[in-house]
DNA sequence: TTGCAATTCAAACATCTGTATGAAACTATT
DNA sequence: AATAGTTTCATACAGATGTTTGAATTGCAA
């Protein structure tokens, strides 16, 4: 039983690695000298390079959808079984965005971790990535009930647009500073969430989407949409 | 100067295997059988397997930044100088979406190419992008014509999510299919550069944002967000 | 203690990879 | 035709990488 201690070292170390020099140049020898095993002993717990990194990224992953869908079911308690679509989307993007932005981001290697999981994106990864559908599916069920006129097309897409400004802002958290010069705040992570959230309800309710063909250079969006500047 | 058939049969062959298989596995080698020429030609008339990559991903981003300031320009001519913020965006995620996008996309290497290089991301490749900023700039700059009232940091988040959306619906391209059971049409391109633009406008025009700090579990977005629906 | 299974270890394996070399083939100018 | 410059080619190089192996060690049960 004493080869926990070396799995578990394993497993740490290559977090640690991966999460501070991407998976491109982290090798197996990088790893088992960070972790202080026997090179042999990768393969032999975890079989291959690969399931180690599977793993990795599993465990990581079903924290993160256990965290959404705990805050999915705090909010639908919270409104006797129909949760309010902006909590919804708080659920989804919340735990995601909160655990890789802020300031202590420096300090948490499973966020760092996780923010180079969505950068490079490597095969192992790209698998399990695939099966996250079924998980998605519980929050537009989820949506369903909290707009039940909408047309499903206008949830997946709503929900796709969460999860893409979610994901956006992490990925490139670094080329927004720069062309912001620094004045777009990605310490501030609750107000991101906010943003992201109350973008995301707009574009669920804001307006009856797309005319079939606009024209080649309408003058301003279709639909419904309400503006009060400008 | 019959290198330029080498030269460009290197280039042709490498764009077609980095499309259909990725960056991850394909070798020089893989490259020189498709292109039919001899394994040290591609360290001669490049240098390096980095500099091919990047020459082949500069190109191709060059072509797409020219055709969104072409469309900025027309926009911007159109309206004397000043053209509408939906034209901007329009402008700014069309050409991409238009090229990654659609039905026809299956023939296009070019755009397969430029997927591969939004999905995989490999070091050529990303120290190029780090430079687009000065590229966005010129956006920026558009955009503050036409919104001259709003605060800059709205605009950088505006920008930041369009370019969200648009890359997120390539990336994501097959996920979002699946996740739709196909009800979203990923093949109608001009439909979802209204979508994004559509979304985009009203994140830029819709609320005063975020309050500072929201509840833990508020009831509903904060800010001048007005809902027909629900 | 003995025996047995689980674990660790050093070393080797088997490729695969990008790159370099130096000779050969070609091209164009004189 | 001769030469000089460019391009192609086969081959070798050097190094890295994930994986395997078989012996040594450890831990625990009988």
């Amino acid at each position: 039983m004493s080869s926990d201690r070396t799995r578990s070292a394993i497993l740490a170390a290559a977090e640690r690695l991966y999460a501070d020099r991407g998976f491109g140049d982290v090798t197996l020898r990088d790893i088992v000298a960070e972790a202080n095993v026997n090179l042999a002993a990768v393969n032999y717990h975890f079989g291959s390079k690969d399931e180690l990194i599977a793993e990795l990224f599993v465990s990581r992953s079903l924290a993160t959808n256990r965290e959404r869908l705990n805050e999915l079911k705090a909010a639908e308690d919270d409104g006797g079984g129909r949760a309010p679509i902006d909590a919804i989307l708080r659920a989804l993007v919340g735990p995601t965005l909160r655990g890789c932005l802020g300031p202590d981001r420096e300090g948490s290697t499973a966020a760092r971790f996780m923010i180079r999981a969505s950068i490079e994106s490597v095969p192992p990864i790209r698998r399990i990535k695939n099966r996250e559908v079924d998980h998605l599916r519980k929050f537009i069920a989820a949506m369903r009930r909290a707009m039940p006129g909408r047309d499903d097309v206008e949830l997946y897409w709503g929900l796709h647009f969460a999860l893409a400004m979610s994901h956006h802002t992490i990925r490139e958290r670094e080329r927004l500073t720069k062309l912001s010069e620094g004045k777009c705040d990605l310490d501030d992570v609750q107000a991101i969430i906010d943003r992201v959230v109350s973008v995301s309800v707009m574009a669920l309710t804001g307006g009856e989407m797309p005319a079939k063909k606009a024209p080649a250079r309408p003058a301003m969006p279709q639909g419904r949409l309400t503006r009060q500047d400008l």
